[in-house]
DNA sequence: CCTTGACTATCCACAGTGGACAGTGTACTT
DNA sequence: AAGTACACTGTCCACTGTGGATAGTCAAGG
């Protein structure tokens, strides 16, 4: 969030969960209650100010200096440990318990999805850099793309050992 | 969990803690916690079944039919909508406000991680394909390889605009 | 017999998720 | 000009997920 609000500037909680949508959907998920919940945290520990109230009682936050540093701070820190989350994998690995037929409607159902996937990725892609957005925005639709490319090799193959 | 029991039969909370460490936690978690309470929900529903007290209080369940039943509900359902967690990708996302030696030496580190991880899924997918394992055990591992090498990829390719 | 460490369960505080609810502007229709 | 529908904005709640602290119990070894 103190990210965001480095990037976009001043805006109220729900502006800042649709941009968290828009610009890290992505990869990350950012819930509206977690915004307001968050918004209270980092006001109340000096890092964001609350603008007067403005209209449907909307207050505008921004990033104080303190937040800016805490953001930094973040940054230089690198990403914490990762776990990859696939559903899909979940799925698989209890799949010898599923009747051939049914297995291959899911594996088709997973590819049409990836496969649409794969060519939203190319298409932002090629549009950013047209663009010329920021490097690194494109480097995470970039990996996007190839994260998805994975997947279609992998289905390609798992197509192959289902009788 | 369901899916676990029915692969390892009646066993205790621990010891399904461990299984699904070992099992599904290269690319699922389940804690501690999160299984004690749920198992309780789960016999609550009639899915598990609690044996006798044993040592250290300890209960070992097992799947009833029902368990069974909403096993391959739950398989034959398919997997739930997914999103990618990646916090490498936030942290790329912001790095334009990080000074271009101190983002060569987080891509270093991620290098290096990462590729113990892909040597590590190389391995232990040439052992499961020795041992002849459980096919849709060894496309998990497999999935695991083509990621880490998608990530490779990624980081090579992303090495190349850092000044 | 005592100590140590592993096994097993419980509990708690906090973070994350998803949906329901409600008040307030705005734009469009009549 | 009034009315209506819808979008904007915030709040709240119940449930799930996370990580760590705590504590009783058993087994092995000195």
């Amino acid at each position: 969030m103190l990210g965001l609000l480095s990037q976009i500037g001043p805006i109220n909680g729900n502006g800042l969960s649709s941009s968290a949508d828009v610009l890290i959907g992505d990869y990350w998920t950012l819930t509206r209650s977690q915004v307001y919940r968050e918004l209270q945290n980092l006001e109340r520990r000096g890092f964001v100010h609350a603008g007067p109230l403005g209209p449907r009682s909307s207050r505008e936050f921004s990033l104080t200096e303190s937040g800016r540093a805490a953001f930094h701070e973040w940054l230089d820190a690198g990403p914490a440990g990762e776990v990859i989350r696939f559903p899909m994998l979940l799925t698989i690995r209890f799949a010898s318990g599923l009747p051939p037929e049914r297995l291959r409607d899911l594996l088709d159902d997973f590819e049409s999805r990836h496969r649409a996937k794969r060519e939203f990725y190319e298409q932002l892609e090629a549009d950013l850099v047209d663009a010329q957005s920021d490097p690194f925005e494109i480097a995470t639709v970039r990996f996007g793309r190839l994260f998805e490319a994975a997947v279609a090799t992998w289905l390609d193959e798992l197509a192959n050992i289902v009788p």
